[in-house]
DNA sequence: CTGTATGCAAAATCTTTGCAGCCTG
DNA sequence: CAGGCTGCAAAGATTTTGCATACAG
C-alpha cells in the first residue's frame, strides 16, 4: 500500500491516527479545502467517529512536517495551516473575506527572490510569499451591501 | 510636538504610555531593532521604570496600526512584529539565526503581484513576502561547529 | 466633569508537553 | 516484548477582554 509504505520510509509506525491523516490530504475530495489547520483536521476526523486527540493531530502533523510529507503555512489567520507538499515550491493568493486560498508559481519572482537573497549574503532557506485581497465572487457579494 | 500632533490627528489622547511607544520606535536608536513585538516593547519601557501593563502595550500598537503609524509583521517566530509606516512598502529578509531583519524593495517584484492578482481577479489588500536564511556572519559560525 | 485610557487579572486561542497505558513491528 | 504512539489533562505562549480607577481635554 502506498500510504504504508510513504510512512514506513520515514521511519514511523504505520498508525491509524497517521494513515488518516495522510488519506485526508492525499484524497483531495473536490471541494475539499487543500489547506488545513490541526483544528480543521481534528474536526474531519471526530466527525468521522475517530476517537483522536487534538494534541496527536499536532503531533503527526509535525512529524509530517519534519519527514517531507506536508508543508507548513504561517498565513494572517494566526493558526499555522497544512498542505501536501508536492514538490515545485509555490505562493498564495488569499480571500480575506472567503478565506478561498489560490496557488500560483512565479518564475519570475523565484528567480528575484534568489538573486536578493545572494545580494545580501544570504543562503535561503525558506521563502513565503503570500496577496491577501478580494477574490472575484467577494467583490460582488461586497459591493452589494 | 511633532509626536503630540501626530497621536492628536490620529484622534488619540496624548498620554504617557503613547508616546514612549512612539517615541521607541521613531527614535531609531543605533543598533536597535526596527522590528518590535509587544513583549519587546514591554520589556524596554519596564527597563525604563515605566509602569506598564502588557494588555496597554498591545492595545496601543493595535491602536497604531489602526492610525497606519505602524504595521504589523506576521514572521514564522509565532508573535507579531511592528515596525514604523514609512509608507513605502518593502519586504523582509531574516536570519533563522540570530534573527537580524535585512529590509529591500524589488519594484519587479511588486509589479508582478500586481499582474498576478489582477490575473486571478481579485483585489489586492496586502502583499507579505519573507525570506528566511543564514546571514553572512551567521554562515561562518555556523560552519566552524 | 465626561469619556477615554490604563493596569491588573482573567479569559481566549493556538500549540506543546507529561504521563500512563496501548499497539506496532 | 520494547519502544514508539496515543489520548487526556495540564502547561505554555501570545493576545484579548472585563472592570474599576486614573487622567486628558
Amino acid at each position: 500500500m502506498n500510504q504504508t509504505n510513504e510512512l514506513k520510509s520515514s521511519g514511523l509506525k504505520v498508525t491509524l491516527p497517521r494513515l488518516k491523516i495522510l488519506e485526508l490530504f492525499q484524497k483531495n475530495l473536490p471541494g475539499a479545502e487543500r489547506h488545513l489547520s490541526a483544528d480543521d483536521v481534528y474536526k474531519i476526523l471526530l466527525g468521522e467517529q475517530m476517537d483522536i486527540g487534538l494534541a496527536t493531530v499536532y503531533r503527526v502533523l509535525t512529524q509530517f512536517e519534519q519527514a517531507g510529507i506536508l508543508v507548513r503555512r504561517n498565513f494572517e489567520s494566526g493558526k499555522a495551516l497544512y498542505e501536501l507538499n508536492e514538490g515545485e515550491p509555490h505562493d498564495h493568493l488569499l480571500c480575506v473575506n472567503c478565506g478561498q486560498v489560490e496557488e500560483f508559481t512565479d518564475p519570475q519572482i523565484y528567480e528575484r527572490q534568489t538573486e536578493i537573497a545572494e545580494k545580501y549574503g544570504y543562503v535561503l532557506h525558506e521563502r513565503a510569499m503570500s496577496l491577501y485581497g478580494l477574490c472575484a465572487t467577494c467583490q460582488v457579494k461586497t459591493k452589494r451591501r
